[in-house]
DNA sequence: TATTAATTTTGATTCAGATCAATCAAAACA
DNA sequence: TGTTTTGATTGATCTGAATCAAAATTAATA
């Protein structure tokens, strides 16, 4: 499940490789059938457009919620800070993905926003988007269906971190990568991760050394070969195997 | 964490006890400042109410979406099904809150809500509702925030699962139940369990008798009384400290 | 390029929580 | 009312992942 539901290819964007000033609107609203004059009021919105290299923050916690941001290229980890300074990542997030939704209900970013290598988002005005969806009925939908889907994904997540042992959760973790490089265009078999060791440990409950040795255990087995940030998966339905009893798959 | 922002006592509906038909929707938009006549509008959307029984179902995973519900009264907890029969809790929910905001995503309940008690909800057609939301402003604002507040939730609840060790979490659950009856007028302190052992343990990634075990922990150091499903908490500043110190892991 | 710092792998050991198992208490029911 | 079923507690043991530790590799920087 994570980051993958039937609704997947309807909702997601990030094939449609635009080369419009609009950016990522144009694709916002591009799968839910829009006319012309409605992209042109859409393409109006989001005007800003924000590189952030890798390292850089796209937003603090804390911080004042503005907008909302489509990530038209890189790839970003939102995570939020412990009081003994370590960090918990909430999630990795790639091209055609929507940041930010979080912090419409306090006005407030409640998690950082990092570049996991050199990104460009487009910056889209939440009381824009807001107005305009009171227009356009079916970018109102739309919207909505995203903000659910990131509900569903997060329930997935908890599914995994509630009931999944160390090598299931890094098999749900490396095939949910995979679909998502798959549906970019990308090679769903081979491909590098942006995130270290401890990122990963992070995001999936556990410590670095462990995912580490789930790496190991799954080279051991075949399934995959490792070469530091270098993933190919050789038996992609054997990973499937591991993933388990996981109801939590799509 | 878990079910608690600095939102909340704005977003929070519960403590209105309201007695007109409309039931829950007069509720959803009192905080949002709305004059009578769109009260009035809106009050025609929430038509049906419905009863369910202890043990019963308000909607099944995969059955297909066409409301949301407002807890009127009761409580209900949300689940999966795992392949082999087993079920893992997503959440527990109780007067004033919204269910069915997953299902948005894909046009389909993702989970299955169960009554843990003699329920009553209100049905909100959700076609009307986003109809309505576009003539009253506030009112899409509002619902927007409710769904963003979801996802901050469910982060809480990915902290919890990744991070925090079994006491922590009874801890913070038992916090986070306290602050909800707070707010709807009951004691914060003296409140009975309408779950399971396993039904917690079930949310907290914890199995039953661990949770048991906890439970007997923070009896013996007096910081709550458990008489099975009778809890009382004696200390909550100490509960507060055995969520908080936890060494900070990650 | 040399040097330093960060990341990854692997091993040994410990420990929190799962599992197995028994008892007890409380509902549900005949 | 006694009987069955379900839920809760507690103990003993096992195990997966954390922790501690060290080496190996890679990336960053002077």
């Amino acid at each position: 499940m994570l980051h993958d539901t039937p609704l997947r290819n309807h909702l997601d964007i990030s094939h449609v490789r635009s080369s419009c000033a609009s950016c990522s609107l144009r694709e916002l609203c591009l799968p839910v059938g829009l006319n012309d004059d409605e992209i042109q009021v859409l393409g109006d919105v989001v005007s800003h457009k924000r590189k952030i290299q890798r390292g850089g923050y796209l937003h603090h916690t804390g911080a004042k919620f503005q907008s909302l941001f489509a990530i038209r290229s890189g790839f970003l980890k939102t995570c939020v800070l412990e009081q003994d300074g370590r960090q918990q990542v909430t999630g990795f997030h790639m091209t055609g993905e929507l940041l930010g939704l979080d912090a419409i209900s306090t006005d407030t970013h409640t998690c950082d926003a990092v570049a996991l290598e050199d990104s460009e988002v487009c910056e889209i005005p939440f009381a824009k988007l807001e107005e305009i969806s009171r227009i356009i009925p079916s970018l109102m939908r739309h919207f909505h269906k995203m903000m659910s889907r990131e509900i569903v994904r997060d329930h997935g997540v908890m599914l995994l971190l509630g009931s999944m042992k160390a090598e299931e959760r890094l098999a749900t973790f490396l095939l949910n990568l995979s679909r998502r490089f798959l549906v970019r265009g990308y090679s769903e078999s081979d491909f590098n991760l942006r995130m270290t060791r401890e990122e990963i440990g992070s995001y999936l409950g556990l410590k670095l050394e462990t995912v580490s040795r789930a790496f190991s255990k799954l080279q051991d087995e075949n399934i995959i070969t490792v070469d530091n940030k270098h993933i190919r998966i050789n038996d992609i339905a054997r990973l499937r195997m591991k993933m388990g009893n996981s109801s939590c798959v799509t």
